[in-house]
RNA sequence: UCUGGCGUCGUCUAAAGGCAGGACAAGGGACUUUGAAUCCCUGAAUCUAGGUUCGAGUCCUAGCGCCAGAACCA
């Protein structure tokens, strides 16, 4: 906190949880202060939506803290692998705006050191050959609740070992027949670490390297290895990855490898869920080979390259990166917040021209059938402020949207309907006139006569329509594209297939749609069509758009807000309500009297309870702990009350106890002159708090750290300039209180606490504060 | 059941122990030649119960709930 802040009440920018991690490594020193993060993606399918998270992270930090980003590819696994996937990650990457220099690295570019590695645990003694099979294997690992078997060929010695893993890289044995483990524990709760696989043997063509290997490393071992040698510093995954990551930090101690500083260090994030869509690999893959979509790029997926199809723009969704932010709940992003950042953006860069999707005639009764008109329509509205305009010819026949008009209009209708009169959008205004029928008795055309300008200022028009001149419109297509699901979560439930919640309105084409002749013309590629919403034109980055006879076809990025569709729809369909079976967020009352169900305290808890007088809670905390109760009994010899010795050991002592494992830096006598400061009333608790913070850190005696900080201020003569100036400095914050938030004392408090270094007596300054404020 | 992680407006996300804030969504209004955009306003949250503290979303205890983990996948 800098000194301008001292004294007043300011809002401080928030970083998440990441960068002040990073922060406090580059304080601290740890890794020299670098950032080198890295983008591991396994060329086994396209990049979705919820990895530009990661990218956008992952990049973002390393240019915000000046370091480098590697983009890796962890391809260890090479029969899922392809070139195809290798070259559409690096496409998506570029595309969005990200740029990895020379730092592009193939994990299977370390399959010498990483098999020179492998052969340094064996001889180590922290790896073996296991010739087990692979439902053996599965067999001897145990389960969640119960622990594992060791192999049988655990024991192997380092020289059988090494022969073996030799072998098995020379192509001696078939797939399956040994593979190499890690030797760590095969009882531990954390079931990742029972013996964990390091190699197996995979007969099988590698898309890079050909045959060169038979032998393939897993992730566990590779992954670390490879941030591990390319000098990675912060290595961030996941969450799914928290159990690995034990194994991150075992395989990296035992590598050999060095490291300026400091191993890197894996740190795990919540991957981004996204409503009404899914996002893994499988189904991705699923809804590809099972043809629900055209492929990896149809508009509809949430894959990078569909997106772009669609019309979203890199900026957009690193907006909408930056807008879901980063932290460790598991969370569900609302799609309206994607289409949210995307129509920012557009709304800036997109001309808006007109366009009608579903004609209907309207011929204007008094305008001469031979007249043209040019009139000029600006391409940006007045608030995006960007020059530019084009013609617009208005003629006798005109196309206008069939759900512009209705023979009987609902209320609030601000369309055309019989009698009524309307805008056109840049033109006139004219009303209808009649309609003409067809023998089914829909309406194919609507008559409708243009009102002079005195007529038109007359009529207080309240609502404007597109529409395009017949004799120079374009024709083309136009494909409309919804949500893929029908439901917030389609692969929530674990009894239903995910695709029978697919919307089988997904997509909807619109031919023989009518554009303005300018937006062919002067070839726009991406353009708000009015009234409808923003459009791109397909495939307009390369390759050849799905063209029904060589008409423009364009995609619906995302449609206008529409609150007339609320409107009129209204009740009519209520939101489909969220299948997430029993959510986080279910508030679970009556949760509350279950003490049936609560640890009753054990014999030795009782029996502090019984001798020194504590409450339960406190005898239970204290019991637990050995380095608790060894306190207590010590503090009670040196003569402090166990009710007081019990509060700070079951709240204070045990917050510390629960992180420092090892002996703690202070003893009973210390402690016990602290609460004896305390008592006299040499200390508040407030700054007692402070001093055995230091306590814990140093292990000085409380006296000389009262004396090194400054004791205790009480007297008025000292605290009301304090207070004072915490007033002055903040008079909003003053007349807020005045007028009656009195929730802003404690920020006043707080003020003065701040500004005292925790030294004042809060009891005092709040008397303080009352009687100033009350005060005029 | 064990291990690890996580519980803040409907959703996402903030608050060195000191104003529960912002964004999206929702509702209302102003403006409007896009029922758009923009602007303004409103409603809306700390999982529960105890404890420590002048003061708890934050610290301690117990409980409840959700997620991940038993691939020779990553």
């Amino acid at each position: 906190m800098s000194e301008l802040d001292a004294h007043t009440l300011t809002q401080v920018e928030s970083k998440d949880f990441i960068r002040e991690l990073i922060e406090r490594d580059r304080a601290s020193g740890k890794h020299q202060g670098r950032v080198v993060t890295r983008f591991p993606p396994e060329p086994n399918g396209y990049l979705h939506i919820g990895h530009s998270k990661s990218i956008c992270l992952n990049f973002g930090l390393a240019e915000e803290y000046g370091g480098r980003c590697h983009l890796r590819f962890d391809d260890t696994n090479p029969a899922a692998e392809d070139l195809e996937y290798v070259e559409s990650i690096q496409r998506d990457v570029r595309w969005l705006g990200f740029d990895w220099g020379e730092h592009l690295y193939f994990a299977s570019d370390y399959y010498e050191r990483l098999y020179q590695i492998a052969e340094r645990l064996i001889r180590s003694g922290d790896a073996y050959v296991c010739s087990l099979s692979e439902a053996e294997i599965r067999e001897y690992r145990g389960t969640i609740s119960e622990p594992g078997r060791p192999s049988p060929y655990r024991d192997r010695t380092v020289e059988e070992n090494l022969d073996l893993f030799r072998r098995m890289k020379a192509g001696e044995f078939a797939d399956g027949a040994h593979v190499l483990r890690a030797k760590i524990d095969m009882a531990a709760p954390n079931m990742k670490l029972r013996d964990p696989l390091i190699y197996r043997i995979r007969h099988h063509a590698h898309y890079r390297l050909g045959d060169a290997w038979c032998i393939y490393p897993l992730y566990d071992f590779a992954h670390c290895l490879s941030d591990g040698i390319e000098g990675v510093t912060h290595s961030l995954c996941t969450l799914e990855f928290e159990n690995n990551r034990p194994l991150y930090d075992w395989f990296l101690a035992r590598s050999g490898l060095s490291f300026e500083g400091a191993a890197p260090e894996q740190t795990e994030f919540a991957r981004l869920g996204l409503s009404y869509t899914v996002m893994s690999k499988r189904k991705l893959l699923r809804l590809v080979q099972e043809k629900h979509v055209s492929g990896w790029d149809d508009p509809r997926m949430p894959t990078i390259a569909g997106l772009r199809r669609r019309g979203y723009t890199p900026e957009a969704i690193r907006n909408f990166a930056r807008r879901v932010g980063v932290a460790k709940n598991n969370s569900l992003v609302d799609f309206a917040l994607l289409e949210h950042a995307v129509r920012e953006d557009l709304s800036q860069r997109s001309p808006r021209v007109l366009c009608v999707l579903q004609p209907l005639k309207l011929t204007i009764t008094n305008y001469p059938a031979e007249k043209v008109e040019e009139l000029t329509a600006p391409y940006f509205p007045p608030d995006v402020g960007k020059p530019g305009s084009r013609a617009l010819p208005f003629s006798r026949e005109l196309w206008i949207e069939q759900e512009d008009f209705e023979l009987t209009p609902p209320k609030g209708f601000r369309r055309l309907s019989p009698g009524a009169s309307v805008r056109l959008r840049y033109a006139h205004v004219i009303t209808c006139e009649s309609v003409v029928k067809d023998a089914d008795g829909n309406v194919v055309e609507v008559q409708a006569r243009l009102a002079s300008p005195e007529e038109a200022e007359r009529l207080e028009v309240k609502g404007t329509i597109h529409w395009v001149s017949a004799a120079h419109a374009v024709s083309c297509t136009v494909h409309c594209y919804d949500r893929l699901f029908q439901v917030p979560e389609p692969d929530a439930g674990e009894d239903v297939d995910f695709l029978s919640y697919l919307n089988p309105q997904s997509l909807e084409t619109f031919t023989g749609c009518q554009l303005e002749p300018a937006a062919a013309r002067e070839g726009l590629t991406q353009v708000q069509f009015e009234r409808h919403g923003y459009f791109c034109l397909d495939r307009a980055w390369g390759e050849e758009p799905e063209a029904a006879s060589g008409e423009l076809v364009w995609n619906r990025t995302v449609p206008l807000k529409d609150s007339w569709a609320r409107v009129s729809r209204g009740a009519m369909e209520a939101e489909p309500p969220r299948r997430r079976a029993g959510q986080a967020n279910v508030r679970n009352e009556g949760s509350a009297q279950a003490p049936s169900k609560a640890a009753s305290p054990g014999a030795a808890a009782l029996a502090l309870q019984a001798l020194h007088g504590l409450t339960e809670q406190e005898a239970r905390v204290i019991s637990a702990e050995p380095r608790l109760g060894k306190l207590l009994v010590q503090l009670e010899g040196l003569g402090t009350s166990p009710k007081l010795a019990a509060r700070w050991l079951a709240n204070d002592v045990a917050a510390l106890t629960k992180v420092e494992a090892g002996e703690l830096k202070f003893g009973a006598a210390e402690l016990a002159s602290l609460i004896q400061l305390v008592e006299s009333g040499t200390l508040t608790r407030r700054l007692a708090k402070d001093v055995f913070a230091e306590l814990a850190q140093s292990g000085e005696a409380p006296e000389q750290i009262v004396e090194r900080l400054g004791g205790q201020l009480s007297g008025d003569e000292e605290l009301i300039p304090v207070v004072d100036q915490v007033l002055a400095k903040n008079p909003e914050h003053v007349s807020r209180y005045r007028a009656g938030n009195l929730n802003l004392m404690g920020a006043f408090v707080g003020q003065v606490m701040r500004a005292t270094g925790g030294r004042a007596n809060p009891q005092r300054v709040t008397e303080l504060l009352e009687q100033r404020l009350k005060a005029d």
